[in-house]
RNA sequence: GGAGAGAUGACCGAGUGGUUUAAGGUGCACGCCUGGAAAGCGUGUGUACUCCAAAAGGGUACCGAGGGUUCGAAUCCCUCUCUCUCCGCCA
């Protein structure tokens, strides 16, 4: 959430920071509800105070057994008015801020201005500075080669839950654990504190981070109870902090979960609809920071080159790419984008997305720190990125590890969460 | 799922309708005392919003959440959430 005193005094910032993102804001109309709102608060806190002047005084008029009829009368007249005003206050602060919770994160000065993906700019490469050469012989999709290995059943997932699900299978199943447990054990080793968090959780959390109330239809809700199931590891970890006042001495935190991550797709129809790439279930390693607003942009680099390692770990080829203005997502205020290479389609396609996202989370979670000299509090930076997407790291193991053969060479530090296996064989019926 | 007990400030804990603008204690900060420390004594000690040009200083809300009763609610009533204990069921 923006803070609306950002808005209210700098409002034709406030207003081209979020044109730049490619779309108009009504900020005046958010302004002259929270005026509306203030001073309706005036007005009533002004009874409310009276309110409660009078009850004082009818409090000691009785013990002193005095004549309270006059107050008593007054108060017949101030309680509805009270009332009233009380219901109008409150209605107009939600509206209010309602207003405000629709309004995406400003941009940082430092994002390369675009109006789409078109406009994201290429920072660096790896493992060097040109496309990977080809593979000697014509490179097979995914989804291929992990049928004719017999590791990935699509039809079986459609069969189960439908569309969009998977079934992995022997080595495929154990690749997915393997990379899962060599991701957790490398942020460990970089000094993150592992978290299982809940995978499903209530609305305030998913308020908290951004997804709502803008993006109900991306959930899969409860039917039963008023649970979402989480689209992302950060919902639940970044919610950790929530209504909390932390020291400034145990900052920053750094958290890595594996989740199962669950997304409807709603707005990706006929994206991706083959293989790997778009599931609505699938499992991620995800890092999230809890920093003071002064270190949050040391923390996205870190944060980012910690995502960037477990790529040269596998020895995938990436490229690391800054998303401008008009590509960022709601609550970021930037982004960098790890896109993994894929040979099987022959493009770069995005494994992790890093961002920080200021105080913007951390606003509408109510996430703060207690400042160590002065004691004042202050709200903290909230940063969270995928390290990785597993399912779209098994794709790019598959695609780039992948033999003439149709074996799969399984990358050295893999082997030995794969009990020394260096090699997907297909099976021999 | 059933029965019972709870939820008060950083923490413990008093408070069953009006001098409670939340007692008292612990902790913390500062000061006094001391050669230094401890003890002792004193002072202070939440969050959010808002008023004021700003500062100083006010005001309002918040005793798990939401409603209700009342001139007035931490306190009475209703609903919900969570915690603990016992029982049942269960990975």
């Amino acid at each position: 959430m923006l803070d609306l005193k950002l808005i209210r005094d700098n409002p034709e910032w406030v207003e081209s920071r979020l044109r730049s993102r490619g779309k108009g804001h009504d900020l005046q109309g958010i302004h002259a509800l929270e005026q509306a709102k203030r001073a309706l608060q005036t007005e009533t806190e002004t009874l409310q105070a009276r309110r409660n002047e009078i009850s004082r005084e009818i409090g000691r008029l009785k013990v002193q057994q005095g004549d309270a009829s006059a107050l008593l009368a007054e108060m017949q007249s101030l309680g509805p008015r009270l009332k009233s005003l009380e219901l109008l206050l409150r209605a107009k602060e939600e509206e209010t801020l309602a207003a405000v919770s629709v309004l995406p994160n400003l941009p940082d000065e430092s994002v390369p201005p675009g109006q789409d993906e078109q406009g994201n700019v290429e920072l660096r490469r790896w493992p060097g500075t040109s496309e990977p050469a080809p593979l000697a012989f014509p490179a097979k999709n995914h989804w291929e080669i992990g049928e004719q290995l017999g590791i990935l059943d699509f039809d079986a997932g459609a069969r189960v839950a439908g569309a969009r699900f998977t079934v992995l299978r022997g080595g495929g199943a154990r690749l997915n654990r393997a990379l899962v447990n060599f991701m957790l054990d490398l942020h460990a080793q970089h000094g993150y504190t592992e978290v299982l968090p809940p995978f499903l959780v209530n609305r305030d959390c998913l308020v908290g981070t951004g997804q709502l109330p803008k993006f109900e239809e991306d959930l899969f809700a409860t039917r039963d109870d008023p649970l979402f199931l989480i689209p992302t590891a950060e919902v639940p970890v970044t919610n950790l902090v929530r209504e909390q006042i932390l020291e400034e001495a145990s900052l920053p935190l750094r958290m890595v979960a594996w989740t199962s991550c669950f997304r409807r797709e709603a707005g990706a129809a006929g994206k991706d609809t083959r293989g790997l790439i778009r599931q609505h279930q699938f499992d991620k390693v995800e890092l999230v920071w809890v920093t003071r607003p002064e270190e949050s942009d040391a923390a996205l680099e870190q944060l980012t080159r910690d995502a960037e390692r477990v790529l040269e770990q596998l020895g995938l080829p990436y490229r690391t790419v800054a998303l401008c203005t008009g590509d960022l997502g709601f609550s970021a205020r930037k982004t960098y984008d790890l896109e993994v290479w894929l040979p099987g389609q022959g493009q770069y396609r995005e494994i992790s997305s890093c961002s920080n996202t200021g105080d913007f989370q951390a606003r509408r979670m109510q996430a703060r720190l207690r400042r160590k000299e002065t004691r004042k509090v202050e709200l903290v930076h909230t940063l969270n990125g995928s390290g990785l997407a597993v399912g779209r790291t098994l794709v790019a193991i598959l695609e780039n590890f992948q033999c003439a053969d149709g074996c799969v060479v399984i990358p050295e530090v893999l082997r030995p969460y794969m009990g020394g296996l260096s090699l997907l064989e297909p099976e021999k019926q």
